[in-house]
RNA sequence: GCCCCGGUAGCUCAGCCGGAUAGAGCAGCGGUCUUCUAAACCGCAGGUCGCAGGUUCGAAUCCUGCCCGGGGUGCCA
């Protein structure tokens, strides 16, 4: 794979070369290791095979490196390798090797190599909730797994992506049954409902069920006087009998009564429709196909607990149904079936996971989940390994993995929340960004008419919030800051587009002043003589080199499921190019060939950063 | 209590399947626009990689213990 990754070419190389100097003493599994040089001064690339040798082998690691150096065939691409250090073989690429690397890379998918078998990646993204407004906590769902999703697109692997939308259970019971009762009375028709109104509707019917059983008891305790106790047991009275009507309509709800149910759809139909559209104003891929919500399952959940009691796998423990796991290292039992016959939403996940295996036919399910849900994955993969359902039809186990997030902080280092401490709307924190931009390119841009800016705002804006959620590792929290995000300097969604905008610049000039038409530059856009590639200038070498990474970025981040890797290495592609373009003049060049050559490698850069781009959902630019 | 995750420059973060002098950006100081979009580029300054041990030729990276912060921990999701 990655025939253009010098990285890939030489470990081959290598690996032949240790292979012919030690024979049957080569210890198996014997690494290369190699990586490319911190500091130019060594060379390109370096291999750090011999000092791990040194002991297998008996012999010192600089001797190693020698033998190693005497059988490396290498001539065709790179100068004579040279010891230093400990042991360190160094490489410097031949400029010619480095063009014909260039060339190779100059196809539709830039080097990445699609999977030789089938694959199918499931990944579970968004996970809005019934009646709710998205909010930051689903900002990072849906943007982390939308670019895991697009990773294993851009891979040539299949992928199913599944919205787990939360709409079934008891709070989605209280929310139904209040909306029932405000139609009923004439207080509200349901045609003219908005999720604004579903999202206030589902607040007051979750307080109204919740009972002040503390501050009653508080009350009673230090004895705060009757008037006070009178009222607290109303509301609690109040909230346990508005708790025992959402029960009984979860039982309604569940039994499919029409009535209900027709309300019931009305509350999701119009979750569903903003949340889509939020998701598309975002450039997430997530459409009504997508879609498999918590109910899907509700005819499947006793079925799963009858069948785990069936075959053993779980027990009944304290009146309720359990499946222990301390075989797989888990101490804490998973519930899957509470005392009073409810399921729990781990039972959902367990239905989940074999319906994605077995029916989706996932070889890899992967949760774009916050972490604090990090103990309930790891206890539902193990019982659902258990319990065999992540068993594909070939005897094999899927791979199931929780792609954890942390949360997005505030400034003040605390759970990003407005003022008055609720949850910040996904769609305002948008607008917010999107104005914050279109100042900016006002600014910075006067020429571009209004319609125009409005759509690069947009995609500024908007770039700018999943840029900055996607290039911190996602496992860590981050601090949320318009300023820094939107501030256009650094590692930054608009520093991207703007490297992506100055090379499209050239290319229209290239066009206009030398009639160099834009598809004849790339073999990948239909050249069939694209213009020979002449590395010369040390910044054209350090774009040539930073090019070829490419793939290898992709496909590391694809593996680990970090998109930052993907983000850390096009701002040090934007970045290469940024020098390029400052010491080395394109329409200017010296000569035609250098002006041909230049041309080719900046549309080459442009074709990377776009797809990079792509792949991490950030819109790329002609103007901005 | 137990478990998980974090702790790297004044700030925000990379680097973590061990490799040569720990990197960016911001903020600070100093340069560069008659020339492909200066939303950029170049340079200077800035660090006990939380602490202490250990493994190793070599540790920010692996192991152990501790400190600090966050989260989770049987009938919510």
């Amino acid at each position: 794979m990655h025939a253009c990754d010098p990285v890939v070419i030489l470990n081959e190389r290598f690996l032949a070369a240790m292979r012919a100097a030690f024979a049957d003493a080569l210890p198996v599994g014997a690494d290369p290791l190699i990586a490319a040089s911190r500091n130019p001064e060594f060379g390109d690339f370096q291999s750090n095979a011999a000092m791990p040798l040194a002991k297998a082998l008996g012999a010192k690691p600089r001797d190693i490196a020698q033998a190693i150096a005497d059988r490396l065939d290498i001539a065709d691409i790179a100068e004579t390798p040279a010891i230093a250090g400990p042991g360190f073989i160094n490489i410097r690429l031949k400029p010619d090797a480095l063009a014909r690397l260039l060339a190779a890379l100059d196809e539709p998918n830039l080097g990445v190599t699609p999977p030789t078998t089938p694959t199918t990646i499931v990944v579970d993204l968004c996970g809005v909730n019934l009646a709710k407004q998205m909010h930051v906590g689903h900002l990072r769902s849906t943007v982390v797994g939308d670019a895991v999703a697009r990773l294993f697109e851009r891979l040539g692997c299949r992928v199913v992506r599944q919205n787990h939308f939360g709409d079934w259970g008891l709070p989605i019971a209280m929310v139904t049954a209040y909306v029932r009762r405000l139609a009923d009375a004439g207080a509200v028709r349901l045609d003219d409902l908005t999720l604004d109104d579903l999202d206030r509707f589902y607040k007051k019917a979750q307080a109204e069920c919740d009972a002040d059983t503390r501050g009653l008891a508080a009350v009673r305790r230090f004895d705060l006087g009757p008037k006070a106790a009178a009222e607290l047991e109303e509301q609690v009275a109040g909230a346990e009998q508005r708790l025992a009507e959402a029960k009984r309509a979860l039982i309604v709800l569940q039994s499919g009564d029409p009535a209900v149910r027709a309300v019931w759809q009305c509350i999701a139909d119009i979750t569903l429709s903003e949340c889509l559209a939020t998701c598309a104003r975002m450039h997430a891929t997530v459409l009504a196909e997508h879609t498999a919500g918590e109910s899907t399952y509700r005819d499947e959940l006793a079925g799963v607990v009858e069948d785990l009691l069936s075959r053993g796998v779980a027990h009944e423990s304290q009146g309720a149904v359990v499946v222990h796991l301390e075989d797989a290292g888990i101490a804490e039992p998973l519930l899957i079936r509470k005392s009073d016959g409810g399921f729990l939403y781990a039972t959902t996940d367990l239905a989940g996971v074999r319906r994605r295996v077995q029916k989706l036919g996932a070889d890899r399910v992967v949760y774009a989940v916050d972490a604090r849900q990090s103990l309930h994955f790891r206890q539902v993969f193990a019982a659902a390994i258990k319990a065999g359902y992540a068993t594909r039809p070939d005897g094999s186990v899927a791979r199931l993995e929780h792609a954890a997030f942390g949360t997005v902080l505030g400034e003040d280092h605390r759970p990003f929340k407005t003022r008055s401490g609720e949850n910040v709307k996904l769609s305002d924190l948008l607008d917010e960004a999107v104005r914050r931009a279109s100042a900016a390119v006002a600014e910075k841009n006067p020429d571009l008419s209004e319609a125009e800016r409005a759509i690069v705002a947009e995609a500024v804006g908007v770039g700018a919030v999943k840029y900055a959620d996607l290039s911190s590792d996602r496992i860590k929290d981050y601090v949320f800051s318009f300023d820094r995000m939107l501030a256009f300097e650094g590692d930054t969604g608009p520093y991207l587009q703007y490297a992506l905008v100055r090379v499209r610049s050239i290319l229209r000039n290239a066009h206009e002043r030398f009639a160099v038409a834009p598809g004849s530059l790339l073999a990948r856009s239909g050249a069939s003589a694209p213009p020979a590639i002449v590395i010369a200038e040390p910044a054209e070498k350090a774009l040539a080199l930073e090019l070829l990474r490419y793939p290898g970025a992709v496909t590391s981040a694809a593996e680990a499921l970090e998109p930052h890797r993907l983000c850390g290495y096009l701002f040090t592609l934007a970045s290469s190019f940024s020098a390029f373009f400052q010491s080395c003049p394109v329409l200017q060049a010296p000569t035609d060939e250098t002006r041909a050559s230049r041309l080719r490698l900046a549309a080459l850069t442009g074709a990377a950063l776009e797809a990079g781009m792509q792949t991490l959902g950030v819109t790329p630019l002609e103007r901005m």
